[in-house]
RNA sequence: GGGCGAAUACUCAAGCGGUCAACGAGGACAGAUUGUAAAUCUGUUGGCUACGCCUUCGAAGGUUCGAAUCCUUCUUCGCCCA
């Protein structure tokens, strides 16, 4: 078992600890860290996915991780990063996010076991908090001096067209005494989080220092991106999340299978629990024949066995299979059921179809084609495909191209897909 | 409070009375090539009952045979003066 900060180390997610102490605390015991998670969703994408993976191998390297949601702080906002001020979101809404993420923590964390992970909230402590109480016990240690020397503070304050409100302004003191809180209540020495966190983090180990007269450390990863300097898990389609009621098992195993050559081998260090021989062998295999692209394919399987788990694995790669090698006439009613499950979808009538309807107007207003000016570009580039098979702008398409189960699969180009059925 | 200027399609950005559904760039999408890649080349990028028609150039009115282009008011933003 590696320590943590090693594990970190080699697979490039670590950016900053706050001390070099921070080594021979992890090895001097099992301890407690945090990461927390803010719920402006009820799910979590492949961007918040960096913050489960470090309390992962917290856990993994023998410490206890708490999940810590921002039921309290998210009813604020946090400014960090951002260009401009936050909505405020409905208490209502912040607490069924969090109810909602947290099934997601359970899949990646041990919740049993002597390290078993825990959940906290801080809408907990932070909901009954007093304000009198806060301003006399924790704003004091507080200097707003340094407060506004902040990046994030600072370039909201050089900007005339973007200020920052003092509910923002306060978010800072919120995270700190959030570690505060946890180091009281949980003996928790250690703070988790992304490189923009840092600060917060350092924030937090001053209050602690100033109050309890205690040691406190924290950790960042990098803000990873893909080779090209994007944030991952960004499309134009929307985020990857990882829930499949916003991210089929097949698009998030698509997501992963189209990484580019880049940044394949990168994401197997930062994204996976391989270990560094598995990398090894599949940065070789990818720098000896980048076609067959198996760093991609590892990190496809990996990642989404790890989100959803092998069963459905096999479903995205089996859907995946068929629906690439174009062969979808031969799969029986279950399969094609299956695989329509995790397309995009619309419905046609009975009756419209045994009359048969043009190809175009099939298309129109699916997910294939917007309009019917771009449904006719589309069929004349010969990009537009059946049930694999190529149509003109003449195809009929009647009852008889249904495939088992009542199902026509279109494809547009080559990674578009859509399932129409018969209602 | 006063003065000046700007608002154009996904974004940036031309246009300044007809030839404007609106130059160009980026992005996006498709085709060829390929590895469900990258790069490259080509095409498309408001809608339709489609060599024509309809709706668009911050909003509402107006001038004109005709306006994204001129006038009025309003809204928002920027700059300058107080």
């Amino acid at each position: 078992m590696l320590a943590f900060l090693d594990e970190l180390q080699w697979r490039g997610l670590l950016h900053q600890s706050t001390s070099p102490q921070l080594a021979a605390h992890l090895a001097s015991g099992q301890r407690s860290g945090y990461a927390g998670f803010d719920p402006t969703a009820d799910s979590l994408t492949i961007g918040n996915f960096m913050g489960i993976k470090l309390l992962a191998h917290f856990q993994r390297s023998g410490h206890r991780p708490i999940v810590v949601s921002g039921g309290g702080t998210g009813l604020i906002g946090d400014p960090s990063g951002k260009s401009a001020e936050r909505q405020l979101l409905s208490r209502e809404l912040v607490e069924h996010n969090v109810s909602r993420q947290k099934a997601i923590f359970e899949r990646f964390l041990d919740f049993s076991g002597p390290r078993a992970a825990i959940m906290r909230n801080n809408v907990d402590w932070l909901g009954e908090m007093r304000f009198l109480d806060m301003l006399r016990d924790i704003g004091k240690h507080f200097s707003v001096n340094q407060m506004i020397a902040r990046d994030s503070v600072a370039s909201r304050l050089g900007g005339r067209e973007q200020g920052i409100s003092y509910t923002e302004f306060s978010y800072m003191i919120l995270q700190a005494y959030d570690f505060l809180h946890l180091y009281r209540a949980d003996a928790c020495s250690i703070q988790l989080g992304g490189s923009d966190q840092f600060g917060n983090i350092v924030s937090g180990i001053d209050l602690i220092r100033r109050v309890e007269q205690g040691e406190s450390f924290g950790a960042t990863c990098p803000l990873v991106t893909t080779s090209d300097g994007q944030k991952i898990g960004k499309t134009e389609k929307g985020a990857i999340w990882l829930t499949a009621d916003r991210t089929s098992p097949y698009r998030f195993y698509q997501y992963w299978l189209n990484t580019v050559d880049a940044d394949a081998v990168k994401f197997l260090h930062w994204f996976t629990f391989l270990d560094a021989d598995a990398i090894a062998v599949l940065a070789h295999a990818t720098a000896t024949d980048a076609s067959k692209r198996e760093a991609q394919r590892a990190l496809a399987a990996e990642m989404t066995r790890l989100t959803h788990g092998e069963t459905e694995l096999a479903r995205a790669r089996a859907t995946s299979e068929a629906i690439f090698s174009g062969d979808v006439k031969s799969l029986d009613a279950a399969q094609i059921a299956d695989i329509a499950s995790d397309l995009p979808s619309s419905n046609v009538c009975a009756d419209a179809l045994g009359a048969g309807i043009a190809i175009v107007d099939l298309i129109t207003g699916t997910s294939i084609a917007a309009s019917k000016r771009e449904a006719r570009e589309f069929v004349q580039n010969g990009a537009v495909s059946v049930n694999g098979e190529k149509v003109t702008l003449e195809t009929i398409i009647t009852s008889s191209h249904l495939l088992a189960g009542g199902v026509l699969l279109l494809r547009r180009g080559k990674k578009a897909y859509h399932a129409v059925r018969l209602a």
